[in-house]
DNA sequence: CGCAACTAAGTTGCGCGCAACTTAATGACG
DNA sequence: CGTCATTAAGTTGCGCGCAACTTAGTTGCG
């Protein structure tokens, strides 16, 4: 026989608690690295897809992380009061905000130009290594997305 | 010129990210499979620990977990009032506590059995992809909780 | 036009996850 | 034996992350 069941049922859970554990450091190093700029993991993620696109709506910055309103609207209201970005209903259509940076959300981006770097070497991988686990962590993502939708997927 | 600056210090981004959407997807899964066992997954695991080890200390299911009491004891406090596990001052030590499964606790364990499966099925990897990638989770995870401990770690 | 279906934000409630702190018990050491 | 550092659990406070719901604005369609 291959692998024993006992083995093999086990396997689920070490690949979710490992990956839960890694994003769990990950928070931990950000934790410590974002502390003097006053921001946690999630907010610096928003502030990085304003210093990218610029304004957009809290539909779009919902697309662009993978959270909806029921996150966005507090955390938005947090990096409002901290004075990093405004909000403002569209003119065009009443239902959207836009999100914008303020002068101050705008001059951190500067400030946090040394994140990245720090992060990178506090993993210990290379470029090659980070890409290609990225991939196999979007791969996966993408077949757990499609549970429930897709019971029976044509294989590849 | 290798990789342009600005790709390079987006990568612990995209690292970081898609390990924190994988692991969100996963609760996705299993919120659903779970939900018929009433648990979320962090009881699950608690649940898988002390259907492996038996009873256990709060600390060393913390270990187990990572975890610590600010977390466990509200987590536990909510399995007792399901009457899934019993908490008990420890005789030796006092300042210990004893986690043990009640009998509908144990036997929780005959209707979980289908769970790992489920799991294994939504992720779409086989069993050599699932160990590899757990390898590499786990080596990052080390490497990441060396950081502010071990700055300047000697290059394997 | 008028009304129903849809959509975007926001609110509420709950369970983590973790820092910071408190309480109580144990151990070490003079 | 007393005192002081250490350890285990628990509590408090806060920020996600998400389900479920509400509110308000938009669109489609007869």
């Amino acid at each position: 026989m291959t692998t024993p069941a006992t083995d093999w049922l086990r396997l689920d859970q070490q690949i979710c608690f490992s990956l839960n554990a890694a994003s769990r450091a990950f928070g931990g190093v950000y934790r410590v690295v974002l502390k003097d700029l006053g921001l946690t993991y999630p907010q610096y993620l928003v502030l990085l897809v304003l210093w990218e696109h610029g304004e957009l709506p809290v539909k779009r910055l919902g697309e662009h992380l993978r959270l909806d309103s029921g996150t966005l609207s507090p955390l938005l209201k947090r990096l409002e009061a901290a004075g990093l970005v405004r909000r403002e209903r569209s003119a065009r259509d009443e239902r959207s905000v836009e999100v914008r940076l303020t002068p101050e959300g705008a001059a951190l981006r500067e400030r946090a130009a040394e994140v990245p770097r720090r992060i990178a070497a506090a993993t210990g991988l290379d470029v090659t290594e980070v890409q290609d686990l990225r991939d196999r962590l979007e791969r996966l993502t993408a077949a757990l997305d499609a549970y429930g939708t897709d019971p029976a997927p044509a294989p590849s």
